[in-house]
DNA sequence: CCAAAAGTGTTTCCCATACACCCATGG
DNA sequence: CCATGGGTGTATGGGAAACACTTTTGG
């Protein structure tokens, strides 16, 4: 079999930042690590890409492993490859951004790796250069949910707009007009009134809205304007 | 010394998409291989990470190679990551993605590399999936030009507002209100007049601007509005 | 009846758009 | 003096932002 005449052939990992929200912080899924290297600290879930195995299937593949579930929202984030990122061997990275609405994630699944759901404002000491991975796709965050409605993607099947926007003032550690905001979600056109409202609440209930999916598909690459203009990245 | 106990590693080179502009189209520069595999196709330019490498220092030993230039306008595009994407062996291969003024390249370099200008209008069949970078990169460039202001980067040290609209009229291949367009960035103060004027015009001649660089650092990632609201992607 | 949260309405003001007009230059 | 392209001015409309008011619910 024919080969390149090249000497360096490189571990290929994949690490995957999965977002959660909780209707009041944003979370990420991180396993307090009890296997080698690195045991006992903190850690993105990662992985190995294999010989014959895709790199979205290597990614799809590790978010199933721990969380159960499949079809959710993944994007890749960037490529890490300075040389000492992994003091064990050389190994470049690929990180994958994904979010899931927290109620979906397999119980199973999360404590067999010892994962657990930590704030994105408690977030302890990481392993190699998961830290930077972290702080690159919360600024990826921030920057897609202001263009696009990537907000859903965290959300139940069935939520209100206070609660959506709990979520984008999480996002964004600021407080948003509950009129304002209101007004420009219902414009787009992407809720779809369920007719049911939110029992969970001691006051007025909120309407329970789902997302029109052809819609979301068909719009999303659209840019749109989630924030106010007064805010900045 | 110690290594992971996983079998697979794997080749990882990178593709260098690099764009320019001429005053009229917007171009890449591409390679005629005159060397294996592939051998007298059209590809990107590229090259294998080596082993006491960083990823960013081998995308600029790369770009310097081909272009003679550095510290030009690069950001990572996508890591591509198909099993069967290189017929020779499994390669993993992290594109990125470049913006350089067309007239500061070593015209020796791209000769020795037998690389040339090709419009994007007319982009030859490419080996791999280069074609699937190309698309990636218009598509990246085609967002970040109408949020930031990154169109710079293809131009030469002085610029007229004309030839600026040019470029941009390129990217999205629509026609831009000469009025409105100029109006738009000159509020941005981006834009430091030189006091010379384009002699090159056989009619009146355009004032020559120079980039506030100061600026163009500080305000680069908050959101500008540089296309009209009625674009969208 | 009251407090707290949800929903709807209104006014104001800025800015993007769509225009028209004037200026400079070479032939 | 005229054709071509560069520069400046202006009216208008839509939409974002900043507000006030009403409604629903549980206690």
């Amino acid at each position: 079999m024919t080969r390149y005449n090249h000497p360096t052939r490189i571990l290929v990992a994949l690490d995957c930042i999965i977002f959660g929200f909780d209707g009041e912080f944003l979370k990420l899924l991180l396993i307090k690590r009890n296997f080698e290297p690195e045991k006992g600290k903190w850690s993105l879930m990662g992985g190995f890409l294999n010989e014959e195995e895709d790199l979205e299937v290597a990614a799809a593949r590790i978010l199933y492993e721990l969380t159960g579930l499949r079809d959710i929202y993944v994007e890749q984030l960037q490529t890490f490859g300075k040389v000492d990122r992994d003091p064990v061997e050389r190994t470049v990275s690929v990180g994958f951004f994904a979010l899931i609405n927290i109620d979906d994630h397999d119980p199973e699944a999360v404590k067999a790796h010892n994962a657990y759901w930590i704030s994105l404002n408690d977030i302890p000491e990481l392993i190699f250069d998961h830290a930077k991975m972290v702080e690159l796709a919360r600024e990826r965050l921030r920057y897609k949910a202001a263009l696009h409605p990537l907000g859903f993607e965290l959300m139940p099947e069935k939520f209100t707009i206070p609660q959506l926007q709990k979520l984008y003032e999480a996002i964004y550690g600021m407080t948003l007009d509950r009129r304002n905001f209101s007004r420009k979600l219902l414009s787009t056109g992407l809720l779809i009134d369920t007719g049911e409202k939110n029992e969970n609440s001691a006051t007025k209930k909120a309407t329970l809205y789902k997302l029109n999916r052809e819609k979301y598909q068909d719009k999303f690459h659209e840019f749109w304007n989630f924030m106010p203009d007064t805010f900045l990245i």
